[in-house]
DNA sequence: CTTCCATATATTTTT
DNA sequence: TATATGGAAG
């Protein structure tokens, strides 16, 4: 986008205009404004991660159990809660919140979101949602900050507004109350992330709130072949609630979809693989313009393994980010923690890293010391030596060093150059020998990743200097830098010669000549989940429309008859979308298996069945060969179906998948996922099955 | 307090 | 399958 905008007012105004998501964007004015809001200006932001554990440390303290109380889904009610504006006071106070906590069994939520926002402050620190909650805040209590940013973004455009919520629709309304000159590009039909807390009301309601718009229609699609339009445009037909548009594509015509059935997974990864290959030296396609999507980030590993094996070169956006890895977590709580010693996530994670003997009981005593005064474990850590005669001496001192070492980084942070400062600290804690002891493959990838961070230091370092932006770069700067980005952002030598895996979130906004939509199987895309809520397979409808979309040329869907998730196969039909783009479509393999009895031999021999429909023929250059293939399969290896869980009753006699023959004792319905006590014949004693796993089947 | 091993348990999607 | 948690031994 930077580059786009670049381009056409050229680098110098582009330099001077503030560009980027809602979260950086805020998260810089906010470090500006940081001490009217009463936070210091160093204040940490918590990652998802990081909020999570602070929850799970709020809702142990308070005796709750973490089984009604899941942390996870303590998370995600507050966070759903700031997303749209609502305070813990008014948590607390709305009936209708109330109602649905007390019928969820989880009646205290309200009480541990006000100790949330609590440790938040404490702790100074700020997590995702308050990026954009302290920032309305900040605008409505303040009319004198409010007119000067008012005054300062005289115009503003925001992209993918259909993806906004609440707090950021009104922060924009707060913004341009003024001056009224905001444009929004958006498009409802590719709104994907209701799940968090995104509203398409903004868009619905935008013409309301600025009666003097004026509207534009983007109706030719300038991207697409007329081939992949039409074929979005009959997929999101089936959505009943949507805007009517009509989508044209700026070329007729163009390449049939195409769409292929492999027996397993891992053949599927291995015909989008081949594919790729024949496709990229028939058309001298450079690999930069091909994208494998997926609906979760699981579904990557196999296609790294199918591409790898071909030697295809390809980049994983998103996932389980690099940012995430524990080694890289803890290098970075150090720094953190130099920069806030108040951060009680950095701090309770890297107290003991590496070991230094203050175990659980030592962290026990001092958390409630801290509470006990109502300040941080750092202020009280400050004269522990004087309030804490109930530690041993040897753990005493272990904790006083502890102090030293952080306080001898504080005061530099500002003034010491990032690269440098880093290093000491990995130094000093002790973690660069903790990790270089490890000699395993497993730990030398470690030290090679926090070699990552440092190079990630040293060119963010070299980027700010020679941009002329500063000319110190310092730990903090970077750490801004890194809280927000994930691996998207990430610039990698050699994109345009590299095939991109992503999930279909993460490839928003972006288009490739050649692009495969893998894994369209009922229960994975549409996802599982997607019948629970209501609106969800609209949701994941308009997912698929995205993943559809961000093809120029050529569009290839595949599924799998067999697919392993955790370590288990699981058959699933096709998924009902491939119908809708492909009227009439349906896998042949199905239909053979359901009627085929006995073909003895090994299952998985043959080669992905490609089902010719509405396709170009033999474009990849393997052998359709779909009767052999079929001919192969022995419906015995093939699990049964499990029975759902609402058929099964206690009593029932049951078979699972690995425990065997047993049978249902009793089952539990209260509070989150259903769950089973089964007894099983060869086991000791009753085990405990969440059933929506446990794909258990009558007997 | 630390380490190691066994067992349990979870899978949407992201800023 | 991959990771988190808990218990036992040192």
């Amino acid at each position: 986008m930077k580059e786009r905008i670049a381009n056409v007012v050229g680098e110098k105004v582009a330099g001077q205009l503030w560009m980027g998501t809602f979260h950086s964007i805020f998260l810089r004015i906010l470090r500006i404004e940081a001490e009217t809001l009463g936070y210091s200006p160093t204040f940490s932001v918590y990652d998802t991660s990081a909020s999570q554990g602070a929850i799970a440390r709020i809702i142990k303290e308070m005796n709750l159990s973490t089984d009604d109380y899941a942390p996870r889904r303590i998370a995600s009610r507050i966070s759903m809660a700031k997303n749209n504006l609502v305070l813990p006071s008014q948590y607390l106070n709305e009936p209708l919140i109330v109602e649905q906590d007390s019928r969820a069994k989880i009646p205290r939520t309200g009480e541990i979101y006000e100790a949330y926002q609590l440790a938040l402050r404490r702790a100074s620190a700020m997590d995702f949602d308050d990026l954009l909650l302290q920032m309305t805040l900040l605008l409505a209590h303040h009319p004198d900050i409010r007119q000067r940013y008012q005054e300062k973004f005289a115009y503003i455009l925001v992209d993918e507004y259909q993806d906004t919520n609440v707090v950021q629709n009104r922060i924009l309304n707060q913004l341009a109350e003024q001056h009224h000159n905001l444009c929004v590009v958006g498009d409802d039909a590719q709104s994907i992330y209701a799940f968090r807390g995104a509203k398409i009301q903004n868009i619905i309601k935008f013409p309301s709130t600025y009666p003097e718009l004026k509207m534009v229609k983007l109706e030719t699609n300038y991207r697409s072949t007329g081939a992949i339009v039409e074929a979005a445009n009959r997929l999101i037909a089936h959505n009943p609630n949507q805007i009517r548009k009509v989508c044209r594509a700026s070329t007729d015509g163009g390449d049939d979809i195409e769409i292929s059935t492999a027996f397993t997974d891992m053949e599927e990864a291995n015909f989008v693989a081949q594919h790729i290959q024949t496709t990229a030296l028939r058309e001298k396609a450079q690999h930069g313009q091909f994208a494998i999507l997926y609906r979760t980030n699981a579904q990557s590993r196999l296609l790294e393994t199918g591409l790898r094996a071909l030697n295809i070169p390809y980049r994983v956006y998103g996932g389980t980010s690099f940012y995430q890895r524990k080694e890289v977590q803890d290098l970075l709580a150090y720094f953190r923690l130099a920069v806030n010693p108040t951060d009680e996530q950095a701090l309770l994670r890297v107290i003991n890293l590496p070991a230094r003997g203050i175990g659980a009981t030592t962290l026990a005593a001092l958390s409630a010391g801290a509470n006990a005064r109502g300040v941080s474990l750092w202020d009280y850590l400050q004269d522990i030596e004087l309030t804490a005669g109930s530690l041993r001496a040897a753990t005493l001192g272990a904790v006083v060093q502890f102090r030293e070492l952080i306080k001898g980084f504080l005061g530099r942070v500002h003034t010491a150059e990032a690269y440098g400062l880093a290093e000491e600290i990995y130094r000093k804690s002790g973690l660069r020998e903790a990790l270089e002891l490890d000699t395993t493959p497993e730990g030398e990838s470690r030290v090679g990743n926090v070699g990552e961070v440092f190079n990630s230091i040293k060119e963010f370092s070299e980027t700010k200097v020679e941009s002329g932006e500063t000319d110190l770069v310092t730990l903090p700067m970077y750490l801004d830098e890194v809280s927000l980005l994930t691996d998207a952002d990430k610039e990698e030598e050699g994109e345009n010669e590299r095939v991109t895996l992503s999930t279909i979130h993460s490839a928003k906004g972006l288009e490739y000549d050649y692009v495969y939509v893998v894994g369209l199987e009922e229960n994975i895309f549409p996802s599982r989940r997607a019948n629970d809520e209501p609106g969800g397979l609209e949701e994941e409808r308009r997912l698929c429309y995205v993943a559809v979309t961000r093809a120029a040329k050529h569009l290839t869907l595949t599924h799998a008859l067999s697919r392993s998730t955790y370590g288990q196969s699981q058959r699933n039909p096709q998924s009902r979308f491939l119908g809708e783009i492909v009227p009439g479509y349906h896998a042949k393999g199905v239909e053979y298996m359901a009627t085929s009895s006995n073909a003895g031999g090994s299952p998985w021999r043959g080669g992905a069945a490609r089902t010719a429909q509405n396709q170009r023929l033999n474009t990849s250059g393997t052998m359709p060969r779909s009767t052999t293939a079929s001919a192969a399969i022995n419906p015995s290896a093939l699990r049964e179906p499990a029975t759902p869980p609402e058929q099964l009753l206690a009593g029932d006699s049951v078979l699972h998948p690995r425990f065997g023959r047993g049978e249902i004792l009793e089952l539990q319905q209260q509070g989150g996922d259903p769950r089973a006590i089964v007894q099983f014949i060869n086991e000791p004693k009753p085990r405990t099955l969440v059933l929506r796993y446990a794909q258990l089947r009558k007997i």
